[in-house]
DNA sequence: TTCTGCTCCTGAGGGC
DNA sequence: TGCCCTCAGGAGCAGA
């Protein structure tokens, strides 16, 4: 599932394969694959320049020189691939976008329908449709102090608000289970009930395990998630937590549980990460 | 205004 | 072998 560092990855590669090139052509395949808050029909970008590729936490763009901007997100299993033009097309190709040179184009397939594309004018600082989301950890104007007292303002479940595109962008829940394992936070705990310290500590070790798996080209936990050449990331194979369930803790040896939360699941390990007293919403648990 | 739960979707895997 | 069910989860929406 591709989260920051896995985006980050793509981004990086498709500013290496397609700045500087001019689009000649835009194909769709499957009306899911754009996004129905879409400004401007596709056929806009023909003929436009690249000239950047940009991120903000899971959501990309490309920018092209008539201001305009293909806004990506992957979802959970969209891939941005460059293949040769002769090659056969993916089972779930969704769009193709081919350039005026060269004998590669670019590839939009998701086997999930999950992620999508659209067309965005400029915002004020990044386009508009990703616009409402807040910096991620790598933005270097990231404020780690405003964000804990946003986080201390809310009643919910920790891992809840880490999700929280609007609260911190890029954390998706693969890495808020490590994040938390790392902070030895269980992700029941009510975020108000957390200290700045324990909050900036927790922020501090988001940031630790998405560097590290930015450096390894990110986690492919399974085979949803390729760079822009299809190879997988090497990340997973150092998880401490996610994918675990059963196996033993690396800090204390306890089992590794996982737990469903939000109609999602949660590593843990029960020991080092202790179960709340008082949980999010006021229900009293035992520590277990 | 804030919080919570549901929905979208597809393919893999397990059980019968 | 084939059918059915469950699971995976990002983000937006509806309802409390």
């Amino acid at each position: 599932m591709p989260e920051l560092p896995e985006v980050e990855t793509v981004r990086s590669g498709l500013a290496n394969a397609i700045v500087g090139r001019t689009i000649r052509n835009t194909s769709i395949f499957h009306h899911r694959a754009i996004n129905p808050k879409s400004e401007f029909d596709f056929a806009i970008l023909e003929g436009q320049k690249v000239i950047s590729v940009g991120r903000r936490g899971k959501f990309l763009w490309i920018r092209t020189q008539g201001s305009l901007n293909l806004v990506a997100h992957l979802g959970m299993s969209g891939q941005f691939l460059i293949q040769p033009k002769r090659k056969t097309d993916e089972v779930h190709l969704r769009a193709r976008i081919s350039f005026t040179k060269g004998t590669d184009e670019l590839r939009f397939i998701d086997q999930r329908t999950f992620g999508w594309l659209a067309i965005s004018g400029d915002g004020p600082e990044v386009p508009l449709m990703a616009s409402h989301i807040a910096r991620d950890l790598f933005d270097p104007e990231f404020n780690t102090k405003l964000v804990v007292e946003s986080i201390l303002l809310k009643k919910s479940e920790i891992k809840r608000v880490l999700l929280d595109q609007k609260v911190l962008s890029g954390i998706g829940n693969i890495y808020a289970d490590e994040s938390l394992w790392r902070a030895r936070i269980h992700p029941q705990t009510a975020a108000n009930s957390l200290t700045r310290r324990q909050l900036s500590n927790l922020l501090r070790q988001a940031t630790a395990v998405m560097s590290e798996a930015l450096a390894v080209g990110g986690t492919s936990f399974d085979e949803l998630y390729v760079n822009v050449n299809g190879q997988s990331g090497y990340f997973d194979r150092t998880l401490a937590v996610y994918g675990r369930e059963g196996e033993p803790c690396d800090r204390c040896g306890t089992p590794i549980i996982r737990i469903s939360f939000a109609n999602r699941s949660s590593h843990l390990c029960p020991k080092c990460q202790i179960w709340p007293a008082i949980s999010a919403g006021g229900t009293i648990f035992e520590n277990r």
